[in-house]
DNA sequence: CTTATTGCAAACCTTTTGCAACCTC
DNA sequence: GAGGTTGCAAAAGGTTTGCAATAAG
């Protein structure tokens, strides 16, 4: 797919491995965990193990082209989507999670006074509520 | 302190151990990890353990005297402050913790076409920047 | 005294790592 | 063929838990 194409230019070497784990993160609004990325590989390939799935993962963050969701329930979760500037929206009953764009720039809600000289400011925000299927229960 | 006072009125036991932990959770602006809370207890208590420490840790967090803070850094840190509504500023290079007060509530700043009919919504907020000694280096 | 709490050690989980075999380029 | 990549298993953290001993109310 895209993501794949982006690897190669990049001088990727391209295994079965490596282009099975692109392609379970290669979906619409994914936030897997290893496990689950370990899970939807292995329908393709039954031989990958968890341990290159946690290299590759790690790869891909450090090549920026996915993000770490930490503080989302206490697995640590990936996010594919490095593209579009967006948060997230998680259910404090289900643990559902749903991407939001928001209409503006976080990081410039931070007034002056409040940015203690830092620079390079970056905001991730997490918003957490009741959806509506857990209201009902 | 008064994190104890409030802690006495609920009813709980009171033993040296909780209280020496409340007092190191007591100064300002803190954002330690389990083991530090460990340290700084072991100070005035030298036989208390780490479970002891998780053990008191979760059960505040149950309370809602105390906020986990996950995202920053690897391991988790505890929040003492549940009073003031305030979010946190992390230097990308050292990963020192200001506490930052947003003027706005930013719960709110989710337009209702990205709310996705989830209700009660809150918004944790990570903001994340080089702070003025790590842009030197 | 009764019951909750502590400390120890072991168990648990997730993530990382060492290394020989293997595969891509 | 050379060197990066994989899988296995073990290690490495951080956090939780079972249980006998202890201490608070």
């Amino acid at each position: 797919v895209e993501l794949i194409e982006r690897l190669r230019q990049r001088g990727w070497r391209l295994t079965a491995q490596r282009r099975v784990i692109a392609e379970a993160l290669s979906g619409p609004s994914l936030h897997p965990t290893a496990d689950e990325v370990l899970g939807w590989a292995r329908l393709a390939l039954p031989e990958i193990s968890l341990a290159t799935v946690y290299n590759t993962l790690n790869e891909l963050v450090e090549m920026g082209e996915l993000r770490e969701l930490d503080g989302i329930g206490r697995l640590r979760r990936y996010d594919p989507n490095t593209v579009s500037a967006h948060h997230h929206l998680v259910c404090t009953g289900c643990d559902r999670i749903l991407d939001v764009f928001p209409p503006a720039d976080f990081s410039s809600t931070l007034p002056e006074s409040e940015q203690h000289g830092f620079s390079d400011l970056q905001a991730d925000v997490l918003f957490r509520g009741r959806c509506p299927s857990c209201r009902e229960s």
